[in-house]
DNA sequence: ATCTTGTTGAGACTGGGTCTCGACATTATC
DNA sequence: GATAATGTCGAGACCCAGTCTCAACAAGAT
């Protein structure tokens, strides 16, 4: 999967060396299916014997997220949860069972903000949307 | 303020205790104009001698949440703060200046919703919008 | 060969939040 | 009024997230 993993592609673009680390965290990240926390990955890290310090996991994370390869997500526990995505303004759609994320476009969010904006009075510089509920493969099983 | 803290009249109808903790709690809360962080309660809380620890700190601020009057709100920068808002659905806009919030009501996202649930194929259980920008006040200084 | 710059691991540190435990107050029960 | 059950409390240990510093090292430039 090393040819064809994404964000590996991205860090190289963007002009950053390709190190074994970074590789490491790159493919780490593709192999999961849905979100994962910074523990999630550092337990992978750790099984796999990558011998990845924690600090340098944070710095890859903090890199993917400014070339917008991952995103940071909120989870309505509380939690931080981080999650591959493409770089453009999207939302997340996040399955509270098995914690599969689809991305979404603006949706008439564009029309919603302006309204917000005159009701408020505030002028929106940014905002952050996310979704919670079950993906078409949870709903399934749960019909059943 | 204490006879009218909104706050302390929503914990005697739900039937906890109006313990003394609570109610400085409470007062500490009102008497913040935009949102705050756990450190910063705790700090006012030294501050003024109040005696609190931190786990009554966060078993209020728990308890605050549930009834609906606190909400959490994830900032931009990763940072969790909390801000005392209405016990219905709503978004919060945060002026990303001064830190003062408003709540807004659906303005048009329940159709949006409805759309990314046919983009997505999910079921949107729930959903959480935070707007960041400017307040009427932050934008006029800055015009200035 | 040397210098600069980017990257790394180790480990300390801060803050958020949870948990346990023993103490105490309140309320209900006898 | 005595007692038991329950709610709440403070102290402090604990865990995780994330940042920071520092010394070592590797790669590319000169």
């Amino acid at each position: 999967m090393n040819a064809t993993n994404p964000i590996t592609t991205a860090l190289e673009r963007a002009g950053y060396r390709l190190t074994a680390p970074r590789r490491a965290v790159a493919d780490l990240i593709v192999d999961h299916d849905g979100h994962f926390t910074a523990l999630d990955l550092a337990v992978a890290a750790r099984d796999r014997r990558l011998g990845i310090s924690r600090a340098t996991l944070f710095r890859a994370l903090d890199l993917l997220i400014e070339l917008g390869v991952v995103e940071r997500l909120d989870l309505p526990s509380g939690e931080h949860a981080y999650v591959p995505c493409a770089p453009a303004h999207h939302h997340h759609v996040v399955c509270s069972r098995c914690g599969r994320t689809a991305e979404v476009d603006d949706a008439g969010m564009s029309g919603a903000v302006r309204e917000i904006e005159r009701q408020s009075g505030f002028r929106i510089v940014t905002h952050r949307l996310e979704l919670f509920g079950l993906c078409r493969h949870c709903l399934a099983r749960s019909d059943a």
